[in-house]
Parts: structure tokens; C-alpha cells; sequence
DNA sequence: CCCTGATCGTAACAAGCGTTACCGTATCAA
DNA sequence: TTGATACGGTAACGCTTGTTACGATCAGGG
């Protein structure tokens, strides 16, 4: 009964493979079918053939569909806070850091405009599924209060209520700037979206004048 | 041949049916249930059931599924249009016309959550379907000419690149705003929007100072 | 008053879905 | 080497999907 095995491993357990690797390697199938099919496209079937399995690994390594969803909405959102964490490291000053880390957040290439799509699919999907929503909210207060304490690093002066402000408006222009970009790149051009950034930072800055001022 | 309508109706087209009418109703049971369903939820018998009658009418008002979220679609910027003329008429000056139109856009009663979450619906259908993707690029150009315009009344002195930049960061503000008060009305409360948005066009009106300034 | 045909419901269809059961195979302990 | 078993592929299941064919019904012109 006791016996001992080789390395760290569950007495009774598998033996051969890695389950954690298959669930990453499965996810990001899911992912790569968010972007190229949509939500209406996600079926096991289509996972499993991006991924270059059949259909009984991934029911093998997941309980159910909505499961691999859920898995792979979680661990999109640990890959998101990993590149947050670097940008943050990357940057000198706290000023820089706030701006390097919305901009990251924002789709300036190709891949994250398709990040972007596989977003509105994740968002189309909470809407009726409740275990997504809760994830959906729990992954953006994350980021709210990430931009909220690099705000409070650069802008040591800023009114709490202002800068909670500030941090809930940031975000929602980065999130706005990915929606949109990810349907219409012409109107939402890299370029336009670093100036929307840049100005709502700038601005934050500023005293408001009298709206009649010329 | 050349019978007279008793009605102004078409020689030899449908005697008694009203075709417009039909699409209507079945739009905006398409709406209700994908407000309340969401794009995975949205099927044929799903609609007709909402509207009160049968998959056999669904096929006849419409040639296919697509055809029924494409009319939907439509529908649904029309109306939202119509709603944003209505409160550009009823407001006094330019510059309450451009904030009463940004806020009746915005997530503000219930009602207009359920909006929100179809309008996600329909961008996620959009990632994967390029009649729909269209539809919403013409939609959401034709949102931003409006605030475009309704800049240069406002606030006539702005240079023209810097109107069209304002344009853009400002749909794109009210569609973050939308998205993520779809899901996680908590963090984005009615008035935390309205906030927002104040805070944007207030800042409109302002120049930067050194960003070290306290 | 009947007859034509527009209108819409009924019911079936094939295809595709998530999920399950089963079986060959490779792997490790003994 | 051998036996047990974890693993993953195959194939089928029942169900739901979009779509189609057909039949009942009713309004309106002759």
C-alpha cells in the first residue's frame, strides 16, 4: 500500500503525463478558435484538432466544455498579470510605469488584437454563464486596483476619490480602445489609440477651466 | 391584373401580413434573448418561443438564421440613433447637447445594461462573421461622426485633429464603459460613469501643466 | 359561394453538438 | 519478462441545431 514512488508524485497517481501541460496546451487552442472562429465556433471538436489531439484527450483532461472555458479564462489572466509585472519592472519611474503598463494593455500589434477577440468572446459568454462573469469581474478589479496603485506611485497627490475615478475611466478607455480596435483597426489605428492614452494621462494633470474659454 | 389594394399594398405580394411589422418582433425577441441567453443561447427556437410563435414563421419572415441577427443588427442602430437625435434635440446648448448625447449612450439605468450586454453579444458574432463585423464598423463610425460633430459645435476652436482624436477616446470611453458595466455594475455604478464622462469633456477645455506640478 | 393562393404551424430531416463507453497500447513495478 | 493499469484514441450515444417539406387554414376576387 505505502509504496514509495521516484519523485514528488501521488501514490496511485498517473504516471506518464504532465496534466497541467495538456490543460495549457488545450487552452491555448481555445484560444487560437476564440480568435479565428468566435464563441460560435469553440466546439470540442475544434479544440482538439488546433490542438492536435482528438476529442477524448480533451474531455480526458477536462470534466466538460464550460471547464476547459474556464480554465483557459483563468489562465489568460495570469499571462496578462505576468506581462503587467514585467512592463512595471521594465519602466524607470512610476510615471513611465503607469503609462508603459497601459499601453501594453492596449492593441498596438497584430497578436493582441487577436488577444482582443478572444476578450469579447470570453465577455459574450459570461453574459450567461455565471462562473465566467465572476472570473470576468475578479481579472478586471485586478487591473482596476493595479492601475489604481501605480496611479496613487505617480500621482502621490491625488484625492482618493479622484484617483479611484481615474483608475475605473482609464481602464475603461484601454478596454473601450481594445473592443473597438479589435472590429474596426482602421478607425482605431495603433497610433490613435497611443494618443488616447497619452492625452488621458496628460490630462490628468490639469485643472479644468471654464467651459466658455477659448 | 392592375387590381386595386384596399390598402397602399403591392399587386400580387401578401394579402394580409405585415412583413415589416413580423421582422420587427422577431428583432427584438432576437434581442431578449440574447440579453438574457447570450449568443450561445441564441437559436431559432429560443426566438420564436420569445416572440410567441412557432420556428415555421422565424423561416418565413427571414431566409436564415444570419439574415435574422444581421436585420436585428440594424434595428437596433437604428433605434439607438433615433434615441441619440431625440437627445440632441431636446438639449439647449451645444455643449449639453454633446453630454446629454454621450450620457444617454452610457449604461446608466437597467435597461440599458441588457442593451449592453446584446451590444457584446453582437461584437462577439461580429469576430467571426464578416457581414456582421461590417455592420458594426458602419455603426460605430457613424457614432463617432456624431460626437465629431458635436465637438466642432461645441467647442468650434478645437483644432481638427485634435476633434477627431477627442471623438474617438470618447466612443471609446463610453463602449469601455458599457462592456465593463455589463458584467460588474458594482464597479461601474451609474455614477461612476457619469463621472467619467464629465471628467472627460470637463478636461476637454483644459491645456497641461508640467507633469511634476502639485 | 367557391376557388385560388398566401400564410403559418407541424413535423421531419441531416448535420453537428457535448458527452460516454470501450478498447488497444505503452509504461512501470515486480 | 510479465502483468497491471494509466492513458488516449475510436466510435457511438442521445440531443439540439438550422433548415426544409408538407398540410391545414383563412382571406379575397370572380
Amino acid at each position: 500500500m505505502e509504496v514509495k514512488v521516484p519523485l514528488g508524485r501521488k501514490d496511485g497517481m498517473s504516471r506518464t503525463r504532465d496534466l497541467e501541460a495538456q490543460q495549457q496546451r488545450l487552452s491555448t487552442a481555445t484560444w487560437a478558435v476564440l480568435a479565428h472562429d468566435g464563441l460560435t465556433g469553440l466546439t470540442v471538436r475544434a479544440v482538439a484538432e488546433r490542438a492536435g489531439c482528438t476529442t477524448g484527450l480533451v474531455m480526458h483532461t477536462f470534466p466538460d466544455k464550460r471547464s476547459l472555458l474556464r480554465h483557459a479564462r483563468d489562465l489568460l489572466h495570469q499571462r496578462t498579470a505576468e506581462r503587467a509585472d514585467q512592463a512595471e519592472a521594465a519602466a524607470a519611474d512610476p510615471q513611465s510605469r503607469l503609462r508603459t503598463v497601459l499601453s501594453q494593455a492596449v492593441t498596438l500589434a497584430d497578436d493582441k488584437r487577436q488577444e482582443a477577440r478572444v476578450w469579447i468572446a470570453y465577455a459574450a459568454a459570461a453574459v450567461a454563464d455565471a462562473d465566467l462573469a465572476e472570473l470576468h469581474r475578479k481579472h478586471n478589479r485586478a487591473f482596476v486596483a493595479r492601475i489604481d496603485r501605480l496611479l496613487s506611485d505617480a500621482y502621490p497627490h491625488l484625492p482618493d476619490d479622484a484617483r479611484a475615478d481615474a483608475a475605473t475611466a482609464l481602464v475603461a478607455l484601454v478596454e473601450g480602445l481594445n473592443t473597438l480596435a479589435a472590429l474596426d483597426i482602421a478607425t482605431y489605428h495603433p497610433d490613435q489609440q497611443r494618443r488616447a492614452i497619452d492625452d488621458a494621462l496628460t490630462r490628468l494633470t490639469t485643472r479644468a477651466r471654464p467651459t466658455g474659454s477659448r
